[in-house]
Parts: C-alpha cells; sequence; structure tokens
DNA sequence: GGCCTGACCTCAA
DNA sequence: GTTGAGGCCAGGC
C-alpha cells in the first residue's frame, strides 16, 4: 500500500521526517520502510540531492547515518554536531550507539 | 546507448 | 578490528 508512485525519493524524506529528535536510522532501514530493501544507496543518494534542494531544511538528513553507525555525509563534523544538540550520544572513536538511539521505525509492540 | 562515480550493505578472509 | 569483492540504482559526461 506504500504505493509505487515514481515519488520514490519523496516517500524517502516521508520516512526520515518521521524519525523522531534524539533518534537515528540508517540508509538501509529507510530503504526497506521505504519499500526498496537493499537499495539503501538509493536513500544516500536522495539525501545527497537535498543538499542540492529546497528540502534540506524541511529534511533531518542529519538523523539518516550508515549500519555500521558512523557517519558517512561529507559534513561528519555538522551533523554530529547536530545530532549531540539532539540528544544523540557518540562512542570516542565516532560511532553511534545503534543499540540505544537506532530508529527502527514505528514498532508498537516492544 | 555506455562508462565512472557515489552521504550504502553484506559476506568472506 | 580491517580490507576486498559483488550487488544495488541514479546522475553526469
Amino acid at each position: 500500500v506504500e504505493n509505487d508512485s515514481p515519488n520514490s525519493y519523496e516517500q524517502i524524506y516521508a520516512l526520515v521526517c518521521q524519525i523522531p529528535a534524539g533518534m537515528v536510522s540508517t540508509y538501509g532501514r529507510i530503504a526497506l520502510l521505504a519499500g526498496y530493501p537493499g537499495r539503501a544507496r538509493l536513500v544516500g543518494y536522495a539525501l545527497h540531492s537535498l543538499s542540492d534542494a529546497r528540502a534540506s531544511g524541511e529534511v533531518p538528513w542529519w538523523r539518516v547515518i550508515n549500519a555500521a553507525g558512523r557517519i558517512s555525509s561529507p559534513n561528519a563534523e555538522l551533523q554530529r554536531s547536530i545530532l549531540e544538540s539532539e540528544g544523540v550520544q557518540f562512542d570516542p572513536r565516532g560511532y553511534v550507539d545503534l543499540g540505544r538511539f537506532v530508529w527502527e521505525g514505528d514498532h508498537e509492540g516492544d
């Protein structure tokens, strides 16, 4: 029901916007929720597009990191700064504790 | 159309 | 822990 419209990017943006503050998500996770399993790269590409789009101020791209719990974006310093201000803690090595800050989506039953 | 690159992921060594 | 190789798809030339 996620529809198969050509608005794949909008779908990704929508999911990224759903990530609550103080939490982060991974490219693969977003891709999966968007209905594109295995296409994590597209998510990264879509977010990269934000750097050159008007949505850069509407989508919290900084809450998206790689599966390793590390920042891949070129502006890692900025991203980390924002995440820390949101409450996300980083390890001495620059890793995020995915076990605590990863947003797995709308999972009601825990 | 083809070729290279990329804000990725997973498996194997 | 790291590095290498394969797979995925969208731009730019």
